[in-house]
DNA sequence: GTGCAGAATGAACACGTTTTCATTTGCCGT
DNA sequence: ACGGCAAATGAAAACGTGTTCATTCTGCAC
């Protein structure tokens, strides 16, 4: 209540244990929710915990408990809207279970430095998640000992799981293309478009070239002719570079599909701003993860929905199960996706 | 070279000094830069513990160096684009550093849940760096013991420091926005702007309260009567809404200074695609920040930036002074803002 | 009252590292 | 050859917590 004493030293277990007149060990009981402790006694201690301003030191906790609390994310780029928004969701769940979220960057060539890997291992994450495309399960397993890495995995055929091979354990995301791919192929062949481009992202980006495989899969399906593929990164600059060259040197199209929502924006405007061509009226343009900017007016998206929170809940069971039963089998969860209907196909 | 051992159990460095005949100190010396140590032994050391993958653990290392390598960053919301350039800038330089980026979140109505505090100092930060405007660095030095907070402040008058009161100990980052926002106002007057609005971000924003009151004294200078202020909160869809009020029911205006870049989307997208103005010649348009979706064609903005790279290594200059010597007084560096001129205001 | 099971308790140890501190080694000038 | 000083070394003691295990306490049935 009153807060005349202001200790410069850390208050530890022992000095709030001296304080309640118990053992440490009781205080270390009071703060672990199936310890055996008598009720009345729990909330002395805690109270008295309160008033010295006490919590329990995370780096000697997880030294004996081997629990750091900590899930380590490994992102190219953290300004990119799709991944910030993953961030933003993935933390705020995490946090409601406990553990917070420590964020490391790759290079921006999207080569994965075998050294941040090795410094990461240092803090000891209770697991890994990575959104860095080229970084293998079999590269994390072998350098992260304790912590079981979570694979994104976008599967091509219509089978959702790939099975594990005799090689290390890592769990599994299967992000289900299919439904929303489909959906928007057959919209933009409805309002009559036939010569499609793909507007791919990165070279190395297992999710680019899933999606593109499967848009090709999809089209052949329906009778269309393969799109033209045109190089791209995920950024807003190189998408509204490749648009421009795919009209002033390999003949255009007339429905462009992106790998992700901020290539689209670069391409319509594009398209709109230095082509002088109307979307959707000239050319249909589909993006793909239904960021939050794409229902901006200035451009009022028609994209794939990947569901957010559906993801994210994914992923924060993966990792709750998998430290429930530390040493079981690979673990694998399923999301879908679906497509989001606005103005830039009609 | 050969990895044929793979050990289920993580090295430590007990098990390094077995390996290589020495004992275990001398294992922790080779990892300490400034540890006396013969350097053919260190280099001997060095290479048995990368072929045991080893390195040293960071919550024992840090319970007893009482250094975390952890710094702490508290933000409302990751996917707010200026934001997330700063924790991925942030995260950069950081990593260079030896530093990893602990991310937490505050709930979106802005309101610091002092459990939130509680359960962070737990992982005993080294920093800690709060974007959440209303949680004010008293609070935050009752709650953490350990960390020193640094304060991000924005000086309304000419003197760039707050001087220090007698409260607890933070240390400053000033953020000098007379520059810029003098710039702005003479460059919209010039093009003829006599009616201002100033588009305002969340109500308890530090950030949003000095840059409208420098706005309206950088006005006053210049002859110009006070903007009308409209209520926002850093969002597109509030600027949205807002911006039609402004022309529906306050008179509207023929230039709009908007706290931050997103709000200035949704003004212009207001402006152009629901009030059928013209943007900049109905209307004048300036931001602040200089997000990198600044310069999208869509809007092509004329913005105040701030630079991030200054900013952040100003940021990674405090933390690392405030390491060396703990003890120190209060310490504090200075940024600059500067206009950037594109298209929205002519 | 007696016995007994289950809960509650605290002493000692373990977790993996850095840091004293006292000791030994290596090197240089005379 | 010797003294002396700096550098290098390893034993032991921290750092703050969770867990094991043997012991004590509690409540209940007989």
């Amino acid at each position: 209540m009153t807060e005349r004493t202001t200790p410069k030293q850390r208050a530890t277990a022992d000095i709030v244990a001296r304080a309640a007149n118990v053992s440490r060990v009781a205080v270390s009981r009071a703060f672990n929710p199936h310890a055996s402790i008598k009720p009345e006694k729990r909330d002395r201690i805690l109270k008295v915990a309160q008033e010295l301003n006490y919590t329990p030191d995370m780096a000697a906790r997880s030294l004996v408990t081997r629990r750091s609390h900590l899930v380590g994310v490994i992102v190219p780029d953290v300004c990119s809207p799709w991944e910030s928004q993953e961030i933003d969701a993935l933390t705020t769940a995490l946090q409601g279970e406990g553990f917070a979220t420590l964020l490391f960057k790759t290079r921006t060539d999207l080569s994965m430095d075998e050294r941040l890997l090795t410094y990461m291992r240092g803090f000891n994450p209770d697991s890994i998640i990575a959104f860095t495309e080229n970084v293998r399960p079999p590269t994390l397993a072998r350098v992260l000992d304790r912590a079981v890495p979570i694979y994104i995995h976008y599967p091509n055929g219509d089978g959702p799981v790939v099975h594990d091979p005799q090689g290390p354990l890592f769990d599994q995301l299967n992000v289900m293309q299919r439904d929303g791919i489909e959906h928007a192929v057959a919209l933009m062949q409805g309002y009559g478009a036939r010569r499609f481009a793909y507007l791919a992202g990165a070279a190395k980006s297992l999710a680019s070239v899933a999606r593109g495989s499967m848009l090709k899969t999809v089209m052949a399906e329906r009778g269309l002719s393969s799109p033209t593929v045109i190089a791209g990164d995920f950024t807003y600059d190189t998408a509204y570079a490749s648009t421009l060259d795919l009209f002033r040197l390999h003949g255009g199209a007339d429905a462009i599909f992106s790998a992700n929502d901020v290539g689209a924006f670069g391409a319509i405007d594009a398209l709109r701003h230095e082509l002088k061509l109307r979307v959707p009226e000239d050319v249909k343009v589909v993006g793909f993860d239904d960021i939050a900017q794409a229902h901006w007016k200035a451009y009022n998206l028609t994209t794939v929905r990947i569901d957010l929170q559906e993801r994210v809940r994914a992923l924060v069971r993966l990792i709750l199960r998998r430290l429930k039963s530390q040493g079981a089998a690979s673990l694998s969860e399923t999301v879908r996706t679906k497509l989001v209907v606005r103005g830039t196909v009609r």
